[in-house]
RNA sequence: GCUGGUGUAGCUCAGCCGGUAGAGCACCUCCUUGGUAAGGAGGAGGUCACGGGUUCGAUUCCCGUCACCAGCUCCA
């Protein structure tokens, strides 16, 4: 993943899959493909921006101007403004950005030297901070369009009169090279492409993307809350999604154990000495929660589940022969956000990680690799997410270690890709400060990219807890330990799926799998009978026999997204069927009973997407 | 944390220039027993986020707090 500019590198603990979700950057190329136009899309936006820039500066004169790139779907323009703008001025803007495309005007551009420049941009500190920093001897450049004119870089279209196909979308403070420190300016969103049928396909996306919301459909599901009276950032599981978050767990289980991993269960909050040993109260102190003092003693609440996991390797001598030892635990941690940055069940501030520390010997560790890219496999095939790996190499700051542990650690990493034939792509110096990694880009059903699931070597923290075991030829070594989160967060992982599948979660796992739909009170008990036999299965169903006639009932358990509803009439009480049909629409007719049974057996079996 | 916005019934929202609130859906009751997305009638439900201030009077105006929303910054 690109580093983020102009921030230093700064030691990180785990990467824990952080979803871009809520970024309107990150919506991802539509499902059909853009018309192309006589210039790049990028070239497009740019000029978009410059567009936008001229037209704000008619507006608001006195107008300072920053930068106004273009970005994924669209760009944006950051202005330092006479006062701050609302949504209410956007329409405002665009009607004068459309009536000077509608001028048309030549983008001209023209070449300065530093001093011209610096003539130029007079008044314009921002810009005049931008022209400092070209290197002698490149060039300066400055496009113009009608009376219009920017220092830029370029390129642009030909003509202003191409600039037809956008929409201004948000309004948002921004601060100046990114730094929280320097001044605040005012940004504006927009998107832009070159066919309408393209802005109207983006602007249909966006409108998808806000009906899938999770907290929109955690709302109209009964999935989950937080509570002013609990504190921000703390969620509140449903039994709706509580059964989801079941479901994969009574699934992951197994899965784990089939993989060789053994269960532990460590405290949640634990002395400041095991923080002040593991590093963290030292690099992390300010996502930790102030400490408690129990006998005296301060405590804190744990932020990462390695240290636990740690003391119960460390608990007694390890053989080699013990190794590789994979522990694994659901492991709830707290850690303190910034009260802006929360949202939903994505970031959040409190959250459960399917957390494993892995301690191995150095040759164990390809395969080690290997056994966790096959989980992840396992598990983005499961949910049907594409995905694509990203190895993270040194830093170049600051890191621990020892050349050839690096090299080691990352040809390990690389063989253990190439065992289960996963293709990588390379993110230089994208690694923590305490060892390697690869991360995982995936690709959910609405083209949008999260961060998933890591695994990360880590040289440190076995040397600060000082760990070791008994190896073949005698005399102690140290393990290799890897950290490696699948889901990430169940908070996170859960709330993605809710989006990704919108609502509409596979029948193995869906909250009520089955809904039963009699037509008349004298179909209830026949819908009892089948009821109480699949609960015995462990289906879960739900009879809808309250007031009402079956279009009402269908529509009720439609609007669940129940996967299979069972409509029960005196036709299929005779019959010992059920009509079936699909919360897709689609009417499969009558299905005889113990066909159906064995369909619901089937397809929770298999955890199908496919109904 | 920062900038801007929002906060009226469980949900979605109305409520003009201040005179103590209204709709649809959901909910409850009764009637209806109806073959693939809303049958009918009635009823109940609100300290208008919270705390101050201005005013004869505040849901409405002002200030503060909290939460949420769009971003920024941060991020495991």
């Amino acid at each position: 993943m690109p580093a983020l500019k102009g921030h230093p590198a700064k030691p990180r603990m785990r990467d824990l899959p952080t979803p871009m979700a809520a970024e309107k950057s990150s919506v991802l190329a539509p499902p059909h493909k853009p018309a192309e136009g006589p210039f790049p899309l990028e070239t497009l936006r740019h000029s978009m921006a410059h567009l936008m820039a001229s037209a704000v500066g008619h507006l608001f004169p006195g107008t300072k101007y920053a930068i106004g790139p273009p970005i994924e779907d669209g760009f944006y323009y950051d202005f330092e403004l006479p006062r701050p703008l609302t949504e209410e001025d956007l329409p405002k803007i665009e009607e004068e950005m459309r009536r000077i495309a509608k001028e048309g005007g030549k983008f001209v551009c023209t070449e300065a030297s530093k001093e011209q420049a610096r003539a130029r941009l007079k008044g314009q500190p921002y810009k005049l901070e931008i022209v400092e920093e070209i290197p002698a001897g490149a060039p300066i450049t400055f496009y113009s369009h009608g009376s219009w004119t920017d220092l830029c870089e370029g390129p642009h279209v030909d003509d202003a009169s191409r600039l037809v196909h956008f929409k201004l979308l948000s309004v948002a403070g921004a601060y100046w090279r990114g730094d929280e420190k320097k001044p605040q300016l005012q940004r504006i969103y927009g998107t832009a492409w070159w066919s309408k049928e393209d802005l109207d396909a983006h602007l249909a996306r966006l409108a998808e993307i806000e009906k899938r919301d999770h907290r929109r459909l955690g709302r109209e599901l009964d999935l989950f809350t937080t509570h002013l009276e609990a504190g921000p950032g703390l969620v509140f599981w449903h039994p709706n999604l509580a059964i989801v978050r079941r479901s994969i767990e009574e699934w992951w289980g197994g899965e784990l154990a089939r993989h060789g991993y053994l269960p532990v269960y460590t405290p949640h909050i634990a002395s400041e000495e095991l923080f002040k040993r593991s590093g963290h109260l030292e690099n992390y102190a300010d996502l930790m929660y102030a400490p408690m003092a129990i006998d005296e003693r301060p405590y804190r609440v744990k932020p990462m589940n390695c240290p636990g996991h740690i003391l119960v390797y460390a608990s007694r001598g390890r053989s080699y022969r013990e190794l590789p030892l994979r522990l694994s635990e659901m492991g709830t941690v707290y850690r303190y956000e910034r009260s802006g940055v929360l949202h939903g069940m994505l970031r959040v501030r409190g959250f459960t990680q399917d957390d494993s520390h892995i301690f191995c010997t150095p040759g164990q560790l390809e395969g080690e690799i290997a056994g966790v890219l096959e989980l992840v496999d396992l598990v983005m095939k499961t949910f049907g997410y594409s995905f694509t790996a990203f190895l993270a190499t040194r830093p170049k700051e600051k890191s621990i270690g020892a050349p050839e542990s690096w090299e080691h650690a990352i040809a390990a990493l690389r063989a253990g890709a190439c065992r289960t034939g996963l293709p990588l792509e390379m993110d230089e110096g994208g690694g923590a400060f305490y060892g390697p990694k690869i991360d995982f880009k995936l690709r959910d059903a609405l083209g949008r990219e999260w961060q998933g699931s890591t695994v990360q070597v880590d040289f440190n923290l076995p040397e600060r807890f000082d760990l070791e075991y008994t190896a073949a030829e005698g005399g102690r070594k140290r393990p290799v330990m890897v950290h490696r989160a699948i889901f990430g967060s169940l908070e996170r992982f859960v709330g993605g799926l809710v989006e990704h599948f919108g609502g509409r979660f596979p029948f193995w796992c869906a909250p009520v799998q089955v809904g039963l739909l009699p037509i008349t009170d004298a179909q209830v008990p026949y819908a009892g009978e089948i009821a109480s036999r699949m609960l015995g299965d462990l289906f879960r169903v739900k009879s809808f026999d309250g007031a009402g006639n079956l279009n009402k009932r269908i529509r009720e358990a439609q609007l669940e997204k129940i996967p299979y509803m069972a409509v029960i009439g005196k036709r299929e009480v005779e019959a010992k069927s059920v009509s079936l049909r699909l919360r897709t629409g689609e009417d499969r007719g009558a299905v005889p009973l113990e066909a159906f049974l064995a369909l619901c057996r089937e397809k929770r079996a298999s955890r199908s997407l496919d109904l």
